[in-house]
DNA sequence: CCAAAAGTGTTAGGGGTACACCCATGT
DNA sequence: ACATGGGTGTACCCCTAACACTTTTGG
């Protein structure tokens, strides 16, 4: 849409472009090595990190704002995406951190003061595969990275806290819908897919347990092929069934995790 | 804070008082003759039925917000008031509607062009005792009231929409979260609490099994007190223990429902 | 005494948890 | 062969749903 216009243009001329003190933030949630993994940038001027966020054009919708923002920071669309809570203290951005975030790019910024207003966010989160993610900083920042869930470094506002709620919400939602679909390859065993739970849950699962529990959900589908190369039997691998993952998805689910 | 301005004023400099594009909507519940009921404003212009709702003061807490709307519609304080979603789409508000909405009430606000902006609406729901409500209209409106959940009158905007959302996600909290501490007086048979739940949930439950369940949860006393005035076996009453109700309101809870 | 609704008990079944046992495979 | 981890079976426990039985009260 306004993808042609150039960041400092839309900037300068927010007032112009942009939906007033409205905000998106996305907590974009990737697996790597059994660990869950938050993509987070670096911004140029003060070296904190934040989440990949922006602001939302006069006529979209926020739902796309978030795609948008999300398919600029890693590539990829069509993802799980979703809104968990709006949060509009007044306290969560403080003007000087703001000044400090716009300064070192373009000072004339500084004079904006669309800039400087109160704004809330509307936090989103999204489950992406961690290997297709091309990880794209954007024009504040100098460096876009994953990062442990459990090693964070510090993050500027209360975008610690944005990831706090988004894992909570996501913990919740592990009863009710399904998760994995674009965390996971194509294929892949069924112990990967307990790893990314036991991950978002924080606790140890029972391998018997779980696979009786998943297959019980009927949304994979079993593929006869078999993932081998380790020393020791090799386990069959399933892929989502995205007909019956979708309707899942739509009409609930009751997993009890 | 800003109570003493008069809301003509307000709106007519809204600009320097509110939040841009921010609105607050509620989803007021309350409970009446085994009904789940909602409260309802009569817009005076089109006699179409809203959402009580209101702007943000720009140094005003969202939550306050909607805490300061709820006081103002019920005259209530310091009850369960949960943000549960925004809605943001670009289509919700029409700017007809829009018109209609603050024409008759006053025409030149219609010159206000900060009230003809798109907004996003941060959606709350509250839980209330019917019988302590004293129900108050807005500048806009000439009328107040109660409504059976099950009886909507059309509403404006996506307002249905709202409530929509509003019971599905008091719905899954319910299995997390006590509720019914705003919804009954202080002292109430088990039997009153069932109803409501079952008002929530949408079904029937079973007696017995909702007494042993709620009882273990905790969260009640028991009084030696009984209601009577019925031709049947005089039910206990019982109170909500506060201390362990708000406990399991933090902590969480696991009801299973 | 009876109807109505509260309180309490009982039982069968499902589902979750914990753990055991066997199977396949690369070293 | 053996260690490693996958697949599957099972026994136990607890929770739940469903329903029966008893108790209390006003009419």
């Amino acid at each position: 849409m306004h993808e042609e216009v150039p960041a400092t243009e839309l900037l300068q001329n927010a007032r112009q472009y942009f939906l007033p003190a409205v905000s998106v933030d996305n907590v974009i949630f990737g697996f790597h090595q059994d660990e869950l993994r938050v993509l987070l940038l670096r911004m140029r001027a003060s070296r904190k990190w934040a989440l990949p966020g922006g602001y939302v054009f006069k006529e979209e919708e926020i739902d796309d704002a978030a795609t948008r923002i999300l398919k600029r920071r890693t590539g990829l669309q069509n993802l799980f995406l979703q809104q968990f809570y709006t949060f509009g203290s007044t306290s969560r951005t403080r003007i000087e951190v703001v000044k400090e975030f716009f300064s070192e790019f373009n000072p004339e910024l500084l004079e904006n003061s669309w800039l400087m207003q109160r704004f809330i966010t509307v936090g989103y989160y999204a489950l992406v595969e961690y290997g297709r993610v091309i990880p794209q900083p954007d024009e504040f920042s100098d460096r876009c990275t994953w990062h442990e869930l459990n090693n964070l470094p510090k993050l500027i506002f209360d975008h610690g806290h944005i990831i706090d709620k988004a894992l909570q919400a996501m913990r919740l939602q592990l009863n009710y819908q399904p998760i994995g679909y674009n965390l996971l390859p194509k294929e892949f065993p069924l112990k990967s897919l307990q790893v990314i739970y036991e991950a978002i849950l924080g606790r140890k699962l029972d391998r018997g347990n779980f696979n009786r529990k998943i297959l019980a959900a009927s949304i994979l589908d079993k593929k006869e092929k078999l993932y081998s190369g380790a020393a020791h039997k090799a386990p069959y691998l399933y892929s989502f069934n995205k007909k019956k993952y979708f309707a899942a998805l739509k009409n609930g689910l009751k997993l009890g995790f």
